[in-house]
DNA sequence: ATAATTTAGGAACGAATGCTCCAGATTTAA
DNA sequence: TTAAATCTGGAGCATTCGTTCCTAAATTAT
């Protein structure tokens, strides 16, 4: 077709929208603006429309950004088991390490509560991001009943939702009273409620 | 000043406040426009910027309207008191119903997540709706623990805390899944959990 | 160099944003 | 009825919004 090939490309896409994922993250999806995003990318208002698409994309690409991000590190930190209850304890911890020294509270848990009501594309991305951490700990989980470090006599399915949900609340209780103590003593609780 | 007096009011602002609060809910602060916001209170822009004073404020109002509205409604369902736990246990079925049934999620959580990080005022209001909540049920606790209802050893403020930090998990999981007997289960492992 | 191709800069679009202002309608006390 | 005081409809302010478009610079193979 083109017998005289020119410029191919380059900018680093990855790395534009690692930071538009900052702006959003601060700012959320409504609050960011196209210019606050290029701005921080350092691209262009063209360049912007003619390779991340629009807005609503750059979004998707954001939160995608994010989860993945997410989804290696928990896929690391969960990777040496010793026993199953420990490395539940481990990912419990570094959770509350997360919350309580992150400057903001997690992406997909805001955009949950901001967008994801009235739109698919974005629930679909944060319901994928769940079922995978779901999926982690629930190997984890039956493992664990099954060598009786957990006590528990329900099923591992409810128990795994159990502890998921439990890392929301403790980003809200943060967001209000900002009081690390607060958090780790209900981590304690739940590692002990479900410790034999 | 003036001796001949004039026309002295009256529209119904608890009324177009809560219009307004309806809007935040469904579209969030920064999703919320005032053309929205006067159109769902049927009054004029002129109207609103005279009485209300603006966007922000009239966030506030909403946000307060809101709180002011659960707490009368929380403070009636834990009136009759026959046993403690039982009332604990009345709280939480009743925080799953409108978890599971509610066409929006809880506004606070949502403002929490959205705003509350950036701005005082309404991190304030959030704050105290909080703590209303947390009275409410410290009391409900300690006497549980005082007549052994509770067989948990831990302190009554942890245990408080713990509980009403299950409702904003609950929420995003509904949100996520749209599953009414996730909720469900979740509710009752915590009751158990609990329970003597 | 030359031509092909893709980037980026920046002006500017129409629409929407939060908000102001004023003329006129409405209600009050005298 | 009259005049004072208050409320309201609606035009319209400046700004920002998301987005488009055009031109020029940059990079490539020939």
């Amino acid at each position: 077709m083109h017998s005289i090939m020119a410029r191919n490309v380059e900018f680093d896409e990855k790395l534009a929208v690692s930071k538009a994922m900052d702006v959003f993250w601060k700012k959320g999806y409504n609050g960011a603006s196209t210019r606050d995003l290029t701005e921080a990318m350092g691209i262009s208002n063209s360049s912007f429309y003619n390779t991340l698409g629009d807005k609503h994309q750059l979004f998707i690409k954001a939160i995608k950004y994010y989860t993945e991000s997410r989804m290696d590190s928990a896929t690391k930190l969960l990777q040496p088991i010793k026993s199953p209850l420990k490395a539940i304890e481990k990912f419990v911890n570094s959770s509350v390490y997360a919350i309580t020294n992150e400057p903001n509270s997690c992406l997909t848990i805001k955009t949950t509560f901001e967008v994801a009501i009235g739109d698919e594309a974005v629930q679909r991305i944060i319901k994928a991001d769940n079922e995978f951490t779901y999926n982690l700990l629930i190997g984890l989980i039956s493992k664990a009943i099954e060598l009786k470090e957990i006590r528990v006599s329900d099923d591992a399915e409810m128990l795994t939702d159990y502890i998921i949900n439990q890392f929301t609340g403790w980003h809200e209780s943060f967001i209000i009273h900002k009081d690390k103590t607060r958090i780790r003593k209900m981590a304690e609780f739940l590692i002990r409620q479900i410790s034999q």
